[in-house]
DNA sequence: TATCGCGAGTGAACAGCGTTCACTTTCTAA
DNA sequence: TTAGAAAGTGAACGCTGTTCACTCGCGATA
């Protein structure tokens, strides 16, 4: 019974988004009264917030899947990426709906402790998978071995999460530009966005050892 | 009159964003009827949307003056991203409603067309300003030339984007880390964000000309 | 077997929402 | 002075999430 609310509810939820879902038309679709869901969720948000927690869960273990597949390092970080944005674009009303719960704003989550508690949760552990990532590609002295590797995979989750939300919003993203010609599809400019977040950790050109072995050298 | 409900919204959007604007609301606020307002307004949507238009229009303008400021390229291309993210997050409803435009959701833009008109909008001119911007960098030599400006300005509005988008939904992000010595403030991540997205623009360490020179080499 | 209790499910109701519409009041211009 | 537009009102419609007193039907117990 409860699997048949949620079942519908991610029905409705994957057309229409959280306007579109009532709890009115969730009983009709059903066939029970609107009360008798209560009986199961304590509110529309319980509802909802299942739906959008089974969602992360599938996003954070496609990418993690990515993550540990059996491919070159370049391979791995790109698809990696890349299979965030397309989840994310797959299902955008969850997607944006998972990343716009309206409460936690100015929900100050306060400092350090935190890390422990986040490290348990899905999105904890996919943020792991991230940094785990960064830190290969330094150890492999394809990224920059300066770089905080976890400041550097927040920046570059920001830079995920920014480009599945504007493509959500406006798909046409990709092809406006000035001249046809250089007009890019979604696929092809998603790559590209991929490809500029990997140059960005690159190894600073300042410090031009073989890229194996770049320690502090203050000049030159 | 007009003005006096635009202002009462304002001051409710600004605190309690739009879940917390109603016209009946409004309505008490300026000791009218609700029905009143809509001798001003044909929907409330439309309130609202003149209340994200000022918005994006005090936004892109805040950019667009640390774009022509009389400073060094490099201050002038930090400032005004750190500018974005300041003024985002500085009225985070105001931001998220902006880019939340529910009902443009798969509204496929369509295609190279729509550029021109793009253009004419606020977010078409700021757009531009990034846009002069890379391609100044680019023929001072500091930026890829292999790099197509507008795409790339696409790609760093996505990254600001999505720094900010995060930022507002979880301000305590940069502080989130595992050791406490390595936490940073909002501020010193964003400055660090912002210099990752600059470093993705830099030229290709495999044409590693002097930095005034590098034409297309394919080996080496 | 009779009855008790409990869980499932119901329907009416409350408060709030955006919106409409017939209505009155107020003010201006001819 | 009067016609008409403009400004503002209040009740109502249909929608929302949510609550609560209520009725069933079933399983366990005395």
């Amino acid at each position: 019974m409860r699997d048949a609310i949620l079942e519908a509810a991610e029905r409705v939820f994957s057309v229409e988004g959280e306007a579109g879902l009532s709890i009115r038309r969730l009983a009709e679709e059903i066939d029970y009264s609107p009360s008798a869901i209560y009986k199961y969720f304590g509110s529309k948000d319980e509802l909802v917030d299942e739906l959008k927690e089974a969602f992360f869960e599938r996003l954070m273990q496609s990418v993690d899947r990515m993550a540990y597949d059996q491919l070159s390092f370049d391979q791995r970080i790109h698809r990696c990426f890349r299979t965030y944005i397309d989840v994310a674009i797959e299902r955008p009303h969850h997607y944006l709906a998972a990343f716009s719960s309206t409460g936690a704003i100015a929900h100050h989550d306060a400092a350090v402790g935190a890390w422990a508690e986040f490290q348990q949760t899905f999105k904890g552990q996919a943020f792991g998978t991230v940094v785990a990532l960064v830190e290969e590609g330094q150890s492999l002295g394809a990224f920059d071995r300066a770089l905080d590797p976890v400041h550097a995979a927040k920046s570059l989750w920001s830079s995920m999460h920014g480009l599945a939300q504007l493509l959500i919003h406006n798909p046409g993203l990709p092809q406006m530009i000035p001249a046809p010609e250089r007009a890019m599809t979604a696929d092809t400019f998603i790559a590209f966005h991929v490809s500029m977040l990997v140059r960005s950790l690159r190894p600073d050109v300042t410090n031009r050892d073989s890229s194996q072995d770049n320690r502090e050298h203050a000049n030159v």
